[in-house]
DNA sequence: TACTCGTGGGA
DNA sequence: TTCCCAAGAGT
């Protein structure tokens, strides 16, 4: 008889996984902005740089249009360096996680003063730059510089996960050291060629992100469907495992379109630390408790007293991850006296100003008549 | 370590 | 419609 348990066929080793990915990867890559011609190209890192801080926690489709703009005002790392933060900022209005550009801004300037222009081109010292995390940094030395170094993102934690059949969540640390000792394996494994390390690591991130995707993966179609445990076993959908979902607390917000008498609009700026931190906005009053009366907003607003001067103009919600967000939007005469922190603006000035998404609403289409 | 920090497409 | 969640880093 044999055995009870019927033990899985022993997966193929990682120099046939890595050779079937990079056979699927070249004949399969999709041709995005950042992409090198031909691939195993090693990449300038300034374009490297930006397409991989605008990708963190967001989505391909969202950023090609804004890649191509951001390297058209800003071409080179000098050029960022010397670049205005709110033009940063600007340009990355609608993307959210607004700190990023901030980083990427900090990175670039300390690139031109400390490095003299040159980028850093080891993982580690990469790592050492702001905003440049450990995934970054070794997607830069890897793409750029052809370092033979790991780059784990969402993207490869998922399928390494995967490979080795094991149901974390991805915020688990010891699913994270099983994600970069696994890709850490493969790339020991992998053909000693230059440009080897820059095409496995963008195999892998390209495999997760069009055949090992969070839901439905197409293990028909996937070209390390034989050396993958979850697959074997048909667990891949339970793996990752799920996290729980964030808590969101509420927040309450009243903007004010306050119009002058040359009908500009009133605008002011975030603090600059928080949520849509340094970003502009019309003059909003903001508590977590409950909704300001329209006293409060007066009162805190400058704006005269009395029933007539704040109409209500509309309302909306607005989701964050972390936050639910209720917009109030009024309209008010502006103060005879208006705070020096405010200033009136055209339609076309505001809208080359840094804007949440919520406040663009406000701002632009809420306000025009 | 656990939490913060956005957004909008798609299931 | 509502919910899920995607190429992370900093604190």
């Amino acid at each position: 008889m044999p055995h009870k348990h019927n033990p899985q066929p022993a997966p193929p080793p990682d120099k046939h996984l890595v050779a079937a990915l990079l056979r699927w990867f070249r004949a399969n890559a999709r041709d995005l902005p950042w992409r090198p011609h031909p691939l195993g190209t090693p990449r300038d890192p300034y374009p490297v740089l930006v397409s991989e801080l605008m990708l963190q926690q967001t989505q391909v489709s969202r950023v090609i249009d804004r890649f191509d703009a951001f390297l058209a005002r800003f071409p080179t790392v000098e050029a960022l360096a010397e670049a205005d933060e709110q033009a940063v900022l600007t340009l990355w209005s609608g993307l959210g996680y607004y700190r990023r550009a901030r980083l990427l801004h900090a990175a670039a300037r300390t690139i031109v003063t400390e490095y003299a222009g040159s980028f850093p081109a080891t993982a580690t010292t990469l790592a050492a730059l702001p905003g440049i995390g450990r995934y970054t940094a070794g997607a830069i030395a890897s793409l750029a510089f052809l370092e033979r170094t790991p780059a784990v993102d969402a993207n490869v934690l998922r399928v390494m996960l995967r490979i080795q059949g094991r149901s974390l969540t991805t915020a688990n640390p010891q699913a994270i050291a099983l994600g970069w000792s696994r890709a850490q394996a493969l790339h020991a494994a992998a053909p000693r060629s230059r440009p080897t390390p820059a095409l496995l690591n963008e195999a892998l991130i390209e495999l997760g992100a069009v055949i090992c995707t969070p839901r439905s993966p197409r293990c028909e179609s996937c070209p390390i469907a034989d050396s993958c445990r979850a697959r074997a076993k048909g667990t891949q959908s339970r793996i990752p495992a799920k996290k729980p979902p964030p808590v969101r607390t509420p927040i309450y917000f009243a903007s004010v379109l306050i119009h002058n008498a040359r009908n500009r609009l009133a605008v002011t700026s975030r603090p600059d630390t928080g949520l849509w931190a340094g970003l502009s906005q019309a003059p909003t009053v903001e508590r977590t408790d409950r909704p300001s009366t329209p006293a409060e907003i007066r009162r805190k607003l400058g704006l005269p007293p009395g029933r007539g001067s704040l109409r209500r103009v509309t309302r909306f919600d607005f989701k964050t991850t972390h936050r639910e967000c209720h917009f109030e939007v009024f309209a008010a005469p502006p103060p005879a006296n208006p705070p020096s922190t405010w200033s009136f603006l055209t339609p076309a000035r505001i809208a080359n100003l840094p804007l949440s998404s919520p406040q663009r609403r406000i701002l632009l289409e809420t306000a025009q008549p």
